[in-house]
DNA sequence: CGGCGACTTGACAGCGATCAACACCGGTGG
DNA sequence: CCACCGGTGTTGATCGCTGTCAAGTCGCCG
């Protein structure tokens, strides 16, 4: 352990670099981001999920690759007990390999808000393949994205306090979705506790808890129920993660 | 609610289909699996780690994807406060994603026993990608099956008791790299403690008292202290996935 | 008004983390 | 040969985070 190995995970250096960090990584992703919608756009289906509406991962019209054109969609699985683990968050622009996740038991999708996806089932999807087969490597760098967020995650709920739990929570969505400004980041936010909860694999009167602290102290502040404005440095500083984090979607 | 919702997904019925399901499942991946291993051997290098050896993902010889000839390979991550969390193991066979893996802050692999990999770094990745175009599918194919490892363990360290989760463990790696008879599986173990727990994210000394129990219940067994058996139906009792984890290794 | 769902908050309990002591083993050097 | 040591694993005692249960608020709608 080299004294400059914990200098450079602390969030205060990474936080440093975030303006052009954030800034500019969405101009240069803008260019494969583009590159997917248009082969989803041109191959796949488009869906409507209405708010809150969940659908088994196989039932209905069936897809194996989906992008999400708009809102959030939320992998979810039910085990016995009354348990449940939301897996990950699929925003605009996320793929979601459905064929994977859709043979586990319990598996289910969960619309926040109202959410549109471009659907490839089985079908539509070997066309794809054969007519542009230069799109598996866009989708092949997907996967290993949506891989990486998984590893995070998994970090997340397995070692982290709750109240660090949430602070990474906040800070993913403020960089998956929010605009971002300077010192703070606003965003829509439509997620039940019970699904923020269960995402964090956390008991939703702990979450609870947690959210009040951080209205309390300012971290967090809500401008109506379903808008949040979240403060970047007081974030970073409340989750371990905040540079791994920073510096991935710097790099992304 | 359905009743036979539950039902199917209770581990007494899936462990009925366990016998034609282990052994046929080996065969019918038996085409994709060569063909990922000839492929990673005529593009990629052969590399060895020895055995507790950790290595940064981008230290030394740094490559972009690897796939496992032999041994177990460990993904980790360092946080702050001495916690660190394994977020994934690759066993013989299984694809590394070291390209957005490796990107994270304290982010290391770690070899159990002798470990034999086919790396390919970006150079030859490009060439593999250039002359044999077909291979995307492939590798495409092994991202999704990682997608749906790491959402399952996600559900385990996150909504699991202890116990239940050590069961999970014992199942995955029975699943993944036993010999399966028709009630008892074996095979060589020679994980640590520590990165057993951290891999169930908890604690050494509460994963060493589950074992304890384990062992006196008779659902695990040492011949030696590099290699167990465990009882299939003992198992499965255990851990609410069991049903998810047989359904899933059916049918890949 | 009453009922319902989403959320909050307090009191309490329990699982598992923490700390400490100890057993065991292979290596090393007197 | 034995004493010493560090690494690994086990086990008991204790503590605290967070799950559980219960009551209460708020907004919405029939």
């Amino acid at each position: 352990m080299m004294s400059d190995d914990t200098a450079s995970r602390s969030p205060g250096k990474a936080l440093e670099r975030l303006d052009s960090a954030v800034i500019g990584q969405r101009a240069s992703n803008q260019l494969s981001d583009e590159a997917l919608q248009s082969f989803a756009a041109q191959y796949g289906t488009e869906m409507q999920i209405a708010p809150d509406r969940a659908l088994p991962a196989y039932g209905g019209q069936g897809f194996r690759l989906g992008l999400v054109k708009s809102g959030i969609l939320l992998a979810t699985i039910e085990l016995p007990n009354d348990r449940r683990q939301v897996l990950c968050l699929y925003c605009p622009g996320n793929l979601i390999f459905a064929d994977a996740f859709a043979r586990n038991e319990g598996a289910k999708f969960k619309a926040v808000g109202e959410v549109t996806i471009l659907g490839l089932n089985d079908q539509s999807f070997c066309n794809a393949q054969a007519q542009a087969p230069g799109a598996l490597a866009m989708l092949l760098s997907e996967a290993t994205r949506h891989i990486n967020d998984l590893m995070l995650h998994s970090a997340a709920i397995g070692r982290l306090r709750s109240e660090e739990r949430l602070a990474t929570f906040f800070l993913e969505l403020a960089l998956r979705i929010a605009q971002p400004a300077r010192d703070a980041a606003s965003f829509e936010f439509r997620m039940r506790r019970d699904d923020i909860a269960d995402y964090l694999s956390m008991n939703r009167d702990t979450l609870s808890r947690s959210m009040s602290q951080f209205r309390r102290d300012g971290v967090i502040s809500f401008v109506n129920p379903n808008f949040v404005i979240v403060q970047w440095k007081a974030l970073s500083d409340r989750t371990p993660l905040a540079a791994a984090m920073l510096e991935w979607h710097r790099n992304t």
